[in-house]
Parts: C-alpha cells; sequence; structure tokens
DNA sequence: AATTGTTAGATTGGATCCAATCGACAGGCA
DNA sequence: TGCCTGTCGATTGGATCCAATCTAACAATT
C-alpha cells in the first residue's frame, strides 16, 4: 500500500497526540480509497508504517470502529468495512433523514454571504476533476447551507455521513460523471428565496438521484 | 462513588475482553446517572476499580468519547458529558429527523407480533416506577415500532440517541411523571391502522412534548 | 499588588513485554 | 475418506514501565 505512505506524508494539520495523527490519516485513507474495502489493518504492520508502537494504532482503530469505518472482531483485528448496496440504502436513509432536518433548521440563519460562498463552492466543483477534491468541496457546500442550525451535534452527525457518502461518490463519478451540479444551484436558488419546502424538495431529490445512481452502479457490478 | 461498585457487579451479560466490560459499565453508570454529569474518569482510579491495568480504561474512554457520552482532552483526560438545554435540543433535533425516518421504513414490515409487543411493554412500563427500567422499556417500546426498517446503521444511530435521551428522561421525569403513555398507544393504534402519516404525525407530537418539558425543567433549574 | 517564572506532584500518552486467542495444518482414529 | 484433535505461528489483548504534559502552588521580579 504505497498510497497510504503518501497519506501519511500529507496534511499541513498539526495533531497534539499520535493517535489523532493516525485516526486522521487513516480516516483520510478509508475515504480516499487508498485503502481499499476489506483490507485488513494489521496492528503491528501499521506501527511500523507510522514509526510508532501499536498502542496509538490501536485506540485510533478503536474510534473508527465507532465511527463505523472499520470493522473490529476481538482477537481477530480490524479491516476496512465493505461497500455495500445496503451499506449504501441505509447510509443514504440516514442522510435523507439528517439533511433536510438540518437545513430546515439551518436555512433561517443563513446569509447572503453564505449563499456566495455556497455558489463558490458549486464553480470550483465544476473546475475540478480530482474526486477526492470534488468529494470534499460537496462536502463544504453542504455543510456550508447546514451551518446556520448550529446544533454541533446534529452538524456533526450530518457532516460523519456525507463523509462517509464519499466512499460511494467514487463509484458514482465512475458511472456517471456528473455528481448534481444542476440540482445543488437549484438548491441554493431554493434558499435564497427563502422557500424553505422547495429546498427541501429538490435536496430530497438530489439524495433520491445519487442514490438510485449507486443502486444502478451496484446491480452492474453484481451482472458481471 | 459507590453506585458505580454496584452496576460493575450487576449486569449478567457475558462479555469477550475488558475493554467490552468497562465500556457496556460505564456506559449504563452515566445513562443512568450514577455517573453525574461533569465527573472526572481517572483512569488510575477506574483501573483499580474494575481491577484491571489502565489500557482497558483507555480503550473503553475512546469508544464512549466517539459515541458523544464523554469529553476527551488531550493530556487532561476524559469527564463526563455535562447535561445542557443546547444539548437536549441537538438531541431532539437529531431524534426528531431519525425516528420518523425509521418509523417510516419499518412499518410496512411490522405485523400484529410486533403491535403485540409492543402493547406490552407500554403496561409494563405502567406498572414500573424505577426510572432507569422505564428507560430501557420505553426505548425498546420505540425501537420494537422501529425494528421493521432492517437498516443497521439506522438502527444504531437512533437507539444510540435514544439510549442517550435516558440522561435527559431522568429529569424529566422528576417534574413531569409521566412519559406520554397516551401517545404510545396512540402510536400503536396509528401503525395498526397503517396509518403511516398519523404515525409519524403523533411520533412529532410526542418527541415536541418530551423536548417541551425538558426545556421547561431547564428553565425552573436556570432561575434557582 | 499583580504578573511571571519555577518547581513538584499528579495524570495522561506511548513503548515494551508477556499472556491469551485464533487459524491453519498435520496426524490419529473410526 | 472424512472427522476430530492438538500443536504451532501469527496476531491481538492486557500489564507494566517510562516519558511528556498539565495543574497548582510558591517565589521572584517589576
Amino acid at each position: 500500500m504505497a498510497s497510504l505512505d503518501q497519506v501519511i506524508q500529507a496534511g499541513g494539520r498539526r495533531f497534539r497526540t499520535a493517535t489523532e495523527f493516525v485516526e486522521a490519516t487513516l480516516k483520510q485513507a478509508i475515504l480516499s480509497g487508498a485503502l481499499l474495502p476489506g483490507t485488513p489493518l494489521r496492528q503491528e504492520e501499521l506501527a511500523t508504517r507510522f514509526e510508532m508502537s501499536r498502542m496509538p494504532i490501536r485506540e485510533a482503530l478503536r474510534q473508527l470502529e465507532a465511527q463505523g469505518l472499520v470493522d473490529f472482531e476481538p482477537h481477530r483485528g480490524a479491516i476496512v468495512v465493505e461497500i455495500t448496496l445496503a451499506d449504501s440504502d441505509d447510509n443514504f436513509a440516514i442522510r435523507s433523514a439528517l439533511e433536510p432536518q438540518a437545513l430546515r433548521l439551518s436555512l433561517p440563519h443563513l446569509g447572503p454571504d453564505d449563499f456566495a460562498l455556497a455558489e463558490d463552492l458549486i464553480a470550483e466543483i465544476d473546475s475540478e476533476n480530482d474526486p477526492a477534491r470534488m468529494g470534499e468541496l460537496n462536502r463544504r457546500f453542504h455543510m456550508t447551507l447546514y451551518a446556520g442550525a448550529g446544533l454541533p451535534r446534529l452538524l456533526a452527525l450530518t457532516e460523519q455521513h456525507l463523509v462517509a457518502a464519499d466512499r460511494y461518490l467514487r463509484f458514482h463519478l465512475a458511472t456517471d460523471g456528473d455528481m448534481g451540479q444542476a440540482e445543488h444551484r437549484a438548491l441554493v436558488a431554493a434558499c435564497r428565496a427563502r422557500d424553505e419546502n422547495e429546498a427541501v424538495a429538490v435536496l430530497n431529490r438530489h439524495l433520491a438521484r445519487a442514490r438510485a445512481g449507486l443502486s444502478a452502479f451496484f446491480a452492474a457490478r453484481a451482472a458481471s
């Protein structure tokens, strides 16, 4: 896994503990697809690769387990969680519950600056080709519209599941290429007009369309 | 904290690892109120109390942090998360997004046995006085109606936030005494009639009422 | 008197070591 | 042949030890 080494080197952030560093690095590696689903995460191997002992690795793996990114079986170790249609549906069910709620609570507190920022992000997505970057921009776009909700746990939970969706997005982009930019624009327009119901309707369509696209992808993969 | 020792002794479940045991025990202690908000969780103290080394304690605390039950600050340790009105609102915003979604997805797959079980649980709540037991029964009642959704992550997330709400429920019961049994019955009735919209409406009222009750409790506490 | 530097104790983060468990494979037995 | 069993290597779970960091109290300086 040469690509993991690159991820370890990258990332300008500073970390207060080794555990934080390992957690953030592994998280990015899993979400970016550098670590494929089903990959076993051997503690000893990661320890030598990160140049530290097994303990920070173990604590990081525990936290990733709680975030649903790795499966942990006692005495058998951790593996990157598989990607399945059932999992994708599960993720969409959660997002289509949380995101409309976040949007409704946020909309009254959003101002022109927020909408302008959202539109800048849409433009950035247009001029981007790297799937990982596109995923991050998409996430920031959505979170910009939800930020007004001001409820930290709701927002953290929403972002966590948006992040998890990045793993699927890669496959979606492989078949489709577009990630619903028209809907992104319609969403901002509805928000500007303070039309809450329309905004939520657009968001739901956006999610349903992405879900359908992934469903088709999994069907095609199963058939091959 | 004499009550913690009782919790440690209790619980008939078998655990495969020490970490699992510590996590489950501390979780129950926090949710039951045996460990009050703000209580520092010293690793060394817990280690001697559980009669094991600090390592399983640390891993358990990491997982509790990821579940939002403790705050972990580097080099400063863990404390039980505070209970605030903002936190309660946050929790309700999440539940009122997830639970209607779970109910909608579940309802088509529920049968008479499920409704009968739900009604048994309502009856059990009627004849129960212990707040901790009532919280558990309430949780099982709600989860019974959501179980048909069949999406493991959505259900786990829903249950996690129902569990978290137990911490608030204790205060609610202290002021109110009732936990919306009338709404529980109306909810099952609507489910039996396969009236999805009515069921969701009842559920939303149920959540809104509980939220209002807690809001009043916090207002009273702030005034005193 | 207020602020800053310093030092000691407490507490956590991380490394190393040992014990327990799992999986695979070889050999015995019906 | 097919199944059970026991041994061995790999890997994880847990214990113990040391290093790094924080808190608080006190001393020194302005």
